[in-house]
Formats: structure tokens, sequence, C-alpha cells
DNA sequence: CAGAATTGTGTACACCGTCCACAAGCCTAT
DNA sequence: ATAGGCTTGTGGACGGTGTACACAATTCTG
């Protein structure tokens, strides 16, 4: 049995698409978000933008390279969802709370991104051919801060606040990263997955203090 | 220990294979071992195994129950590295020793073969349908214990020698383990892909006694 | 306004997973 | 021992995928 979901081909009158590169791009986030990177599969995008699949190649080099976009666009909004994270926070509050709040923002923001649109979690997090460690504005969110920076953001807020001795700041990011990573991993497609909401809650809790405390 | 039945199919003079299941499991294996879970490719296997591609499905129903075999197959094979990590340890040693360099040991086994065996750690903890938490001796080691059940041991261990209060006991592992599956994940396929050897020990080193401490 | 550049089309190929009908060999009951 | 049946491998086919090549339709530019 198939899937079935024609969202209006709407069929152009115009020779040229008009805007197909963004066309491909959305409708490629929207396959990421139902199913993850391997349901990112070119010819569907291009059936949904109501062109030929050999359209797609004038936009982009080949599927990987559709992918990469979709995953750039995916960090970009798990970047966003940080930031209104952190929005909420009071920074006139005592720095130490502050910095605190800060870090736990951006866990609790990644943590139910994960949950939440977790397709689109995973699909960020997809093993591309080599890692590109750039400062693609596509992965950033409306502060131009991606994830990772938004996480350096708040670990040096964490230094300065005397919260986290100077000796053990470089490379936090990567302890931090790690944990919530494996706990967002473990709920979502690991042997968690069928845990209830409310214990994940409270492990959530535990893990972020204990990264706190820690680092 | 490893043999090369890569490059000669070996025509077969029976008609009947012998050995097909296996045949297709081993060289199912070598494929996600070279490439991860999609490198599980059913035909490849068949063909590697010298028989007609439907010959795969006398054996599995399909691609996805194939895989699910692989994937218990590297499961166990993680528990034997964790076991033998284990075995290397003096259990006569004082039991707050012990039971530390226990924890100590399934982290850094379940570390070095992610890094070692990237594609059938990929594989090991790829997305199943519904993940199974079964019970399955497949996955488990020569002790017949399962990574997770020999993570859980260790930190039994850790609360028997008073280093772990009782309280905090319940649901450790999930701290545990999602801390450093979120390590072996940013080391294989996320952005520490690229970090030298020497730094990845450190900041390993770093973890585990996080963790040692946080719990 | 003609020619060039861009963008979408058509056709084709190789590969994949899987379904169906059939053949080859082994097993067992008569 | 032998006839049937069961298990296992074969052959062919279908629809799906990514992608290469040649070509057509449009827009851009000198």
């Amino acid at each position: 049995m198939k899937k079935r979901t024609q969202a209006a081909p709407r069929a152009r009158s115009t020779y040229r698409h008009g805007d197909l590169r963004r066309a491909l791009l959305t409708a490629g986030i929207e396959l990421a978000r139902g199913g993850g990177p391997d349901a990112v599969v070119l010819r569907e995008a291009t059936r949904r933008a109501g062109v030929v699949p050999n359209a797609a190649y004038r936009h982009f080099a080949g599927r990987s390279a559709l992918l990469a976009a979709v995953r750039a666009a995916a960090l970009s909004m798990l970047a966003v969802a940080m930031e209104a994270e952190l929005a909420k926070l009071d920074p006139r509050r005592p720095p130490a709370d502050f910095a605190r709040a800060s870090l736990r923002a951006v866990g609790s923001a990644y943590l139910r991104f994960a949950q939440t649109e977790t397709g689109l979690f995973r699909t960020a997090f997809s093993a591309p051919e080599e890692s590109e460690i750039t400062d693609d504005p596509a992965k950033a969110g409306h502060t131009g801060r991606n994830p990772f920076q938004l996480l350096s953001d708040a670990l040096d807020r964490l230094m300065a606040a005397g919260l986290l001795p100077p000796a053990r700041r470089p490379d936090a990011e990567y302890l931090a990263w790690s944990t919530v990573h494996g706990l967002a991993m473990l709920f979502i497609e690991g042997p968690l997955n069928r845990m209830p909401a409310a214990q994940r809650r409270e492990i959530e809790q535990r893990l972020l203090k204990m990264v706190e405390e820690g680092l």
C-alpha cells in the first residue's frame, strides 16, 4: 500500500515554475517532517511541486544536495525554537540565575524539538558525507546564531557568572550537547520511545541538573 | 578471523545452498559494517551469497527482517566488546573501585565500539518500526546479557558499593546511556567527527567522570 | 530583434524491494 | 521403492528510485 498525499499539484499555466527551488525545499521539509531523512525523496518533491523529476537538477546537484538544504533548514528551525525559549527569560535576573536558566532553556528546547518535530530533528542530525562545520547562515535562527553557537553562548554566560570554572570551559559544549543529544535519541528512536511523557520530563530534569552540576 | 567472501561468489554445485540464512546474515553484517543500515541491501546480500534475489524471502520476510537480524547481531557484538572490557578488571579489588571501574569499562567499550565499528554501531541503533525491548538472546553477548543489561549491572554494583544513593538508582541507566550515546553520535556523525583522537580521549574521560559523579 | 542562457520536458538506464508462478531436490508415508 | 508433498532456489515482472543525455520552451541580453 502506497501513500497518496496530493496537496493540490495545481497545474501551472506558465512554462516556468517561478520559484521551484523554494517549492522543492518546502516539499522536502514536509517529507522530512513526516519521515525523517530517508523520506526526502527527490521524485516525490518534484511531484509535489508539479514538475517533472529532472527539473530538480536545475536547482540541486542531486538528492543529497536537496537533503543538505533540508538539513540546514531543520537546524535553523531548531535554532529558532531555542531562541524562543531563551526569549522567555528575563535578562535582568541575577546573572547566575540567568546563566543557569539559559543553559536550561537551550537544553529544554532541544529536547522538546526532538520530540515534537521528530522527523526534522532526525534529519538535522543525519550524517552527511563529510560533516560541514560551516557557518552557513541557513542553519541559524533569527539572531544569526546556530544551535551550537546558542549553546556556547549559554556556557559563556555560565562562566561569566562564576558558575563554571574557566578551566572547564573549553569543550564544555561537547559534554553538554552529548548528554542532551543522547537523551533525545533514546527518546525518539531508542528504547525510551514508549516512555510516558511524565516520566520523560522527570528524566529530562535530572539530566539537565546533572549537566549543570557536573560540567 | 574474518573471511573474505567478497570477490568470490563461488558458484555452488548443489541446488541447495545449505546455509543460506547464515550466509545472508553475514553478508548483511559485512554490508552494515561498511555503510551503516542503509547499506544493508537485500539484493547485494543475495549476490554475495551466490543466489538469486528472491531466495532471501525463504529466510527473511523482507529487507527489514534481514536488517533486524543484522541489528541484533550488531548489538550482540557490542555486548561482547563490553564483556571483554569488563573481563580485564580484577573482581578482587575493593568493591567501590570495582564498581566504578565497571561503569567506566562499559562506557569505554561503548565509545570504542562506536568509533571502531561505526557502521555496525549505527546499524545497532537505527530506528526499527517499533522499538522492541525484547530479551532476544541474539542481542546478547557471551554472558547472555545485552548491552543495556550490562550497564544496569554496573549501576547495581555502584549502588551496592554505596557510591550511588538508592534514591537515584531508578532510571539511572537512562542518564548514563544518554550521555555516552550522545557523545558517540557526535563523534561519528556529528560535528566532532574530525576531532583528533587525543582530544576525543580527553573529552571521553571528562564525560565519564561527569557521569560517575553526577548520577 | 536575434542569439544565448536558463529552466523545464522526454526518454532511458541501472538499481532497488517484492510478488507470482514454477522447478529442483529432499523427506516421508505408504 | 516410490509417489506425493514440502522446502528451497529460479525466472520473470512490476513499480519505485536516482540520475544522465538530448531537446524544447521561455526569458534575458547585446
